[in-house]
Parts: structure tokens; sequence; C-alpha cells
DNA sequence: TTGTGTTTTATTGCCTCC
DNA sequence: GGAGGCAATAAAACACAA
């Protein structure tokens, strides 16, 4: 059975000549006083804990751990009296707790002759050091998880503070790119029976956001709307010069620096080609994306665009 | 004093390694 | 198969407010 382990069952013994350290098979369904080997005449019986505290249960004046026991007087006496007290756990004292952390710091792994040589710097049991440890750790492990946490947290949240600024800017230039291809769409209607010369007052009159959400698919036009989507630090840019706007197989489409009105050369242009009959449909930003598993594990991420490398499960 | 929450010490059961 | 590590847990010790 892997439970039946050897534990210590010392007394309040520091190591020194009146050794009470005393080791049994500990098991549960066992009475742990029928375990016991060694002839000491101190042996403590099913006493687990070991004590800093006298027999009689009173707090010593912190006993040095290094203290000799061998000094202790009456100690069939005060032993009879102590082994019938009720059991109780005893924590190490400021100076053993400071001496272990210190040893901790060096090396957070025990090694066996490191934990004997503790023990018997400390006057405990080796079990009692390496319980010590295996307990440190576990507090060192959470501590450790907690700092992870944190920082996976931190840097979830500025990663979302610029998903969500770029969303905003995405909007914000989608809605510039509608508007602008209206004044397109709106001049290219007047081009017919208007001064080429008088476009750009015209198109300053014209009322906004009135038209239907179409772009022109035309391959040499080189209008500011896409320039101005076509950022390099957008997540949509595309490397290359591809637009996501687009038609597939369309390779002559070469980005421009932006251009923020209508130049000669464009109206220029615009006359000599005129726009296509197909529209084009924006392609929505948003929303296309299949649905989150659950919202709450989610944080609002599109599944296909998991940039970020990780899923936030917390 | 007492109730309650937190920390510390120790046990148990399972797992891995040698 | 034993030793040792770890997670989960129990329980004593401690801190602290009411």
């Amino acid at each position: 059975m892997a439970g039946r382990r050897l534990v210590y069952s010392g007394g309040a013994d520091g190591g020194g000549g009146s050794n009470m350290n005393t080791f049994l098979l500990q098991n549960q369904r066992v009475p742990e006083s029928l375990f016991f080997s060694g002839s000491s005449p101190s042996f403590l019986g099913s006493r687990s804990m070991v004590s800093f505290e006298d027999f009689n249960g009173c707090k010593r004046p912190e006993r040095q751990f290094f203290q000799s026991f061998d000094q202790e007087e009456n100690v069939d006496e005060e032993y009879d009296e102590y082994l019938h007290q009720p059991e109780k756990k005893r924590r190490l004292s400021a100076d053993q707790v400071q001496f272990l952390e210190k040893s901790f710091v060096e090396e957070n792994k025990l090694e066996p002759e490191r934990k004997v040589q503790l023990a018997k710097d400390l006057g405990l049991q080796p079990r009692q050091v390496a319980i010590w440890f295996q307990n440190r750790r576990a507090r060192w492990k959470t501590k450790q998880l907690e700092k992870d946490y944190g920082a996976l947290e931190s840097s979830y949240n500025s990663l979302k503070a610029d998903y969500d600024s770029l969303l905003k800017e995405t909007e914000k230039l989608k809605s510039e790119v509608l508007l602008l291809t209206d004044k397109v769409l709106l001049k290219q209607k007047q081009k017919g029976n208007m001064d080429p010369s008088d476009s750009n007052q015209q198109l300053l009159a014209q009322p906004q956001g009135s038209v239907d959400s179409v772009m022109p698919s035309n391959q040499e036009d080189h209008s500011s709307a896409k320039s101005d989507v076509l950022d390099s630090d957008s997540p949509h840019y595309i490397e290359g010069g591809h637009s996501p706007l687009q038609e597939p197989g369309d390779s002559s489409y070469v980005l421009e620096p932006d251009q923020s009105d209508l130049s000669q050369d464009e109206e220029d242009n615009l006359s000599k080609n005129p726009l296509p009959s197909t529209e084009y449909v924006f392609p929505k930003v948003e929303h296309d994306y299949p649905t989150p598993p659950t919202n709450s594990s989610y944080f609002g991420f599109p599944v296909e665009d998991q940039t970020f490398g990780f899923w936030p499960y917390y």
C-alpha cells in the first residue's frame, strides 16, 4: 500500500544523547503506539510532534534549537506526564523557520544529507524538515501561480485595449471609406454634364452619407479611400499590395500614399476610366466570425482573430 | 470570551523514478 | 518495491473583530 510509509514518531528530542528519535511504520488502521522500535527508555510512544514546549505544555523561553538535550533533568517524570497529554501540533520557533527559510532560498529541494544536517542543526526530525520543505514548496508554487496570473492578466488587458482601439479605428476608417465612395460616385454621375474644373466645389456641396455601401472595383482607381483603409498598421493590411477590397485574382492594385482629397490627376483618371457596372460590397469587418463557445471564456475575441496566440481561460 | 478566517504542520493517497 | 514528490486535506495554532 502506497500510503503506508515510514513516519517519524519522535518526542521532544533534539537529536542529542538521549536520542528519542524513533521511526515506525504508520498505518491509519493500526494504532501508532503498537509500532515502535528502539529500546530507549525515553521513547515517546504515539507522540508524533516535536515539542518545543516543556512537558507541561508551557512554552519555553525560546529554546535554542541547537541546544543539547542531554541536559534535561527529571526526564522520566516529565516523560510520564508528557505521555498522558493529548497530542498537539506545535509550530516551529521563529529561529527555526528563519533557518529553514534561508536554506530554502539556497535550494528548494532537499537531498538526504542536507535534510539530516538541517534536522540536526535545528533539533528536528528529518521528516519534519522534509515536510516543512514540501509545504514551503507548495506555498512558493501558489505564490508563483498568483504572480503568473497577474502578469498574464495585465498582458491580456493591454492586448485587449489594443484590440479594442484597432476595432474602433477600423470602424472609423470604414465609415470614412463609405463617405468617400459616395463622393466618388456622385462625382461620376455629374461628370457627364459638368465642367471638370468645377468638380471640387461641387463635391464640397454634396450631401453626405446617403448612398448605398458600394465600392468601385476599378483596378486603376487610386482613391484616398483605399489608401486610408490599407494602412500597414491595420490588421487587414496585406503585404504586397493586395487589398481586401480587391477582387480575387487581381494583382495589379498598388497601394498609394494617403491622398485625402481628389486631385486633378484623379479626376482625369476617373474620366478616362469610368466606374464599372459591377458593384463591390464592402466586406464586413465584424460579426463575420463563428460564435464563440461561451462568452465568459472568450472575452469577445473573434475565433479567427486569435492573434494573441492564447485563449483567455480566466 | 467566542466565533471566524488564515496560516502552519502533518497525513494520506497517488504517482514517478531508480 | 522503496523513496520521495505532489495535491488534497485535516487539524492545531494563531490573529482578530465583535
